[in-house]
DNA sequence: CGGGTTTGACCTGCGC
DNA sequence: GCGCAGGTCAAACCCG
């Protein structure tokens, strides 16, 4: 597995009109053919979480190959900031991305020409609210960044839900929508390929997980199991 | 059989 | 008001 910092910046196909797909066929190399999320995941190693940010991208060297969405292409102190945050853990995910663009912003997210979605911002997003109510949804922190990667499915140390996928506008690649399927936990997040450059993942998270890292916990689960029967046998 | 994926339908917001 | 686009639901389907 080789994940390559996504330099660079990619420009959205303008011509491409989507659909939703309604043929199976056309999902043929982007599916993965029927395998779950779960087989699809890479592996990060031993990559620690954060409370805010995914784990890839938290007070770890990983951050040499993750390539967040501004880096390079909004004002250099939000990219500074945004890696202090993470060297020192706190995370990035509140608040207007000073000095990025609404142009970057919606070169990324095509499907909001205001600019108003994007990098930690978009809060109040209403839309697709099926169950009719009127209410504004509850602020959550949102962030996103690219990397560069053969499959989708980033291990994030989470595990996810798919619960929907679309056509997205000016962009050849559907995006994806995964649950966190922790059942307490409403954290959302977004996987769509960029269209100029289809190597190019974006992974967009939206809220905060308000569990323990599942794959850590996963694997401490004998080291617990263990420790429970040590403690008995005193 | 349980959990995850697929996908058509439906909802809301926005622009014209 | 209408059409478009993004987001979500949920039934059907798939898989281990």
């Amino acid at each position: 597995m080789k994940i390559e910092t996504a330099a660079g910046t990619s420009s959205i196909d303008q011509t491409d009109r989507n659909h939703t797909y309604r043929d199976r066929t056309d999902m043929e190399g982007f599916q993965g053919g029927g395998q779950s999320s779960q087989q699809q995941q890479q592996s990060f190693g031993n990559l620690l979480p954060s409370p805010l940010a995914p784990p890839l991208v938290s007070n770890n060297p990983a951050l040499e190959w993750v390539d967040l969405l501004l880096s390079g292409r909004c004002g250099t102190g939000t990219q500074q900031e945004l890696l202090q945050s993470l060297q020192t853990g706190q995370g990035f995910s509140t608040g207007e991305p000073s000095g990025c663009s609404n142009e970057v912003l919606s070169e990324i997210f095509p499907m909001n020409s205001t600019g108003s979605a994007g990098v930690g911002v978009d809060v109040n997003d209403v839309r697709g609210s099926k169950g009719g109510g009127k209410m504004k949804k509850a602020a959550k922190p949102r962030f996103a960044f690219q990397t560069r990667s053969a499959d989708d499915i980033l291990d994030d140390g989470y595990r996810w839900r798919k619960y929907g996928q679309k056509a997205v506008k000016n962009s050849m690649s559907p995006r994806s929508y995964y649950r966190c399927t922790h059942p307490t936990c409403e954290v959302k997040k977004q996987v769509q390929r960029l269209a100029g450059d289809t190597s190019i993942v974006v992974t967009t998270y939206e809220g905060v997980h308000n569990h323990p890292y599942e794959k850590l916990m996963e694997s401490l689960a004998p080291l617990l199991k263990q420790l429970q029967f040590l403690t008995r046998s005193f």
